[in-house]
DNA sequence: CGTATTGCAATGCGAACGCATCGTAAAACG
DNA sequence: CGTTTTACGATGCGTTCGCATTGCAATACG
């Protein structure tokens, strides 16, 4: 055989070029012929590691569904308003990281309204989102709705990524707005 | 000459199939072929009232949101708040009418992270929409910053759209939604 | 009543697509 | 040390794509 490789790593490089192909040119211009280009390898290469197209596309939402959740994972307050704050940033393309990971996750977000196969994962990782944020909710405001409350703060973190990603609303602006909307919701 | 033709009603069919494909299977999905067998007329008539494919979805694109934009005429209140709310709900995925051009809105949103030429018209709209949202909180509760609070309501909807499209929250908790969030922005 | 123009159907073309197949260099393994 | 297995690169196939071209029936128009 010839040398051994990590094959998780071969596959991450290459998932990680779908995500930018994704990134500069939408979900429409993956393609393999692209992907190796932009991961400079040869399509082959490509083939090896991805049976189909489908599950390189797979594999990619899932890479950077882990990422998110890495970054959110890295995130740590000891004061529960604090690290809430802290968290609905870091949904939001703030930070160089998130800037190229928000555009793909817009896609893959978008596909998911016509593709329930992405809509499930999507569903579970918003719901466990959901919970953890009624948990914080409940600790800086005990009482009233958590759920509906943290809901409805991930809708608008949602569609406030949206529209800082379309230019609509600057960093700084989204920002005062999560600020505000906090303001809102946790003053009792 | 054959019969005269209604230019811009055959126009409007075809941009009506358009979007039915969009609503469907996505906006890759779109090709000259699927949207002439989608608005069963040949691919030749297709390409008769389209000189490229980039022009008929871009008169997609102009079409939903004229209709979008006449829905959203339609509404009418005396009372600002109950016209605010109308308006809000207008803007989701609830009537039939809107849950057809929901999806078609949100391949277009998805689109305009990556294609300017969709961004500017998107950020124009938004900008009236929060122009006459502000106008609206302000006639409801003078004071604070509408222009902010406009924003901040406007992203989300946007976001509760996409929530309800991908099947996280259902029409009725969106609705519960929307009226909770407008009892938090308008309550000073 | 020609006739010129319009509205379209049909066909063709080159490019790009996903995917299958084949060949082969190389190293791990008995 | 031979053999087998792995990791590809290369090539080809059938399909679909956007778009250009061509042909023609139909009718508004002088």
């Amino acid at each position: 055989m010839p040398k051994q490789v990590d094959h998780d790593e071969r596959r991450r490089q290459i998932g990680d070029a779908v995500c930018r192909v994704i990134a500069a040119r939408g979900l429409d211009a993956v393609s393999l012929r692209h992907v190796a280009a932009e991961a400079d390898v040869s399509m082959g290469r490509v083939q090896h590691y991805f049976a189909t197209k489908d599950e390189m596309l797979m594999f990619a939402f899932e890479l950077i569904s882990e990422r998110v959740a890495a970054r959110l994972g890295a995130v740590h307050s000891d004061d529960p308003r604090t690290y809430l704050r802290a968290i609905l940033f870091e949904l939001l393309p703030l930070s160089p990281a998130a800037r190229v990971e928000a555009p793909v996750l817009a896609a893959f977000l978008a596909q998911a309204v016509v593709e329930p196969r992405l809509g499930e994962p999507l569903r579970q990782g918003n719901g466990e989102m959901v919970a953890w944020l009624a948990g914080m909710i409940s600790a800086v405001r005990p009482g009233g709705d958590p759920e509906r409350d943290a809901m409805g703060l991930l809708a608008f973190v949602d569609g406030l990524m949206l529209q800082v990603l379309i230019g609509q609303v600057s960093s700084s602006a989204a920002e005062e707005l999560v600020d505000h909307q906090l303001g809102l919701v946790l003053t009792r």
